[in-house]
DNA sequence: TTTTCAATATTTGTCGGACAATTACTGAAT
DNA sequence: ATTCAGTAATTGTCCGACAAATATTGAAAA
């Protein structure tokens, strides 16, 4: 593989949403944006199936199969004669892709989320560098370096985004759960925050950079101990830096 | 609280589904183990929606509905003249409650996945218990404590399922963190198979109990890193009389 | 006035049928 | 053997009707 010719990433185009192109799809994502969003509070009762044919355009069908979607996914409970209601947040499948995917990054509601996303990372993606550097095979090795080498600001944010996503989710996979390997959706998802509204800290790039390098080179020789505490301490060093900005902010 | 009169405790007796009963929810839990349970392979084409009407007795409008859940876990993709087939195995949603729960213990099969799951375990439950140790309320200290100390065999092995279940639990809703409390329907899953079918060490019950209360006391007197160590060491105890149990069972 | 209880209204649940849209399959023509 | 148009099969969407459950209401009773 010629690392000299992939020095920019795309972003993933179809994160998931396992539901086919069509209408269904289309109300499962409004509806599901709108509740995780915030739209409707917890308890509320969202509008009447007759309401929701009228204010999004399809039939009553389209619209109880998107309920019944949302309801597999933990966020609306419906009952006859008592609506459908939204669910308490602690009983959404937060580890749902689609779920994780609809929070919106500027919404101070789900600052919580994506802090205690980001406690996950660190607890998971050590683990899973050292992993990595035992499973990993040929072309993931030579991927995850190329994508660390890909962090660069002179290629724009979107293919720096696609190169640190690329980065984590390879590490992931390459660890050989598959249960971690699906919790790159969470990855996604902490990474676009961090990239929205210019919260990633703009002057240390460079730093970032090496830092990630420093992960990949470990993983790529094979040296588990050493991989798992420098990835580590780059997740620490980014909670820590996220955390100066939030209070910045305020 | 009274730790004496704690010292059963019962199973969860709905793990989730948020599904509401009735025949949707019936036709999402048998078709979702079908294909979980492997009757359909990968890329296997289900039934036709007139066929799943007759086979389940339910009209073409609840097989649909029940179909498009299946989508928005994973575990299905439909099109057009291409009937509903089952996705490859990466692509089920592994951290969805139900999808972890309709994995039959008893199947070679998901062998796999529980020792995946047990490795996760491995990862996050330390933490979980450090966390624990710092966060945990009293009353969730009280019940840690207890329900280490009803992992007794002379309580059958009910109680003795239901206490284990309960300590790993609420040690994971202790720790503050939504994500991670989430996780409890892995443990779930890998307790009901480490019981299941005689998995577990039945000589060394006694050791289980000592090593749960072991924990369960860190945690009680706030030694975060002392819970995180014992923790560990337990389910690495725990994955090594697993392993040697499957090789026997060879 | 408060409580109880039956009647009512409202909302989702289930059923059935019809047609549209897509595409795998078939068979003829090249 | 290949191409291509036609056909058939399957899910997608729409509609209408009624069933089932229960929140609400109002009257009767205490």
């Amino acid at each position: 593989m010629d690392t000299k010719q992939i020095l920019t990433f795309d972003l993933p185009d179809k994160v998931l949403t396992s539901l086919p192109t069509g209408a269904v799809k289309d109300t499962v994502e409004q509806l599901g944006k709108s509740i995780v969003q915030g739209v409707y509070e917890t308890d509320a009762v969202l509008p009447r199936e007759e309401e929701l044919v009228e204010k999004l355009n399809v039939s009553r069908t389209v619209v109880r199969e998107a309920v019944k979607v949302l309801c597999g996914k933990g966020l609306v409970r419906t009952a006859r004669r008592y609506g459908s209601r939204v669910c308490p947040f602690e009983s959404w499948n937060l580890l749902d892709p689609d779920v994780i995917r609809w929070h919106d990054p500027n919404s101070p509601r789900t600052a919580r989320i994506y802090a205690e996303a980001t406690d996950m990372r660190i607890i998971f993606e050590p683990e899973a560098a050292a992993l990595a550097a035992k499973n990993a095979s040929r072309e993931q090795r030579d991927l995850i370096v190329a994508a660390a080498k890909g962090i660069d600001p002179k290629h724009g944010d979107a293919a720096m985004i696609g190169a640190d996503y690329t980065f984590h989710a390879t590490i992931l996979q390459a660890s050989g759960n598959l249960m971690l390997s699906q919790l790159q959706n969470i990855v996604y998802a902490v990474i676009l925050f961090s990239y929205s509204a210019g919260r990633f800290a703009a002057p240390e790039e460079k730093v970032v950079q090496r830092l990630h390098v420093g992960v990949a080179e470990a993983i790529d020789n094979g040296e588990a101990d050493l991989a798992r505490k420098r990835m580590h301490d780059m997740l620490k060093a980014n909670q820590a830096m996220a955390r100066e900005f939030a209070a910045i902010a305020k």
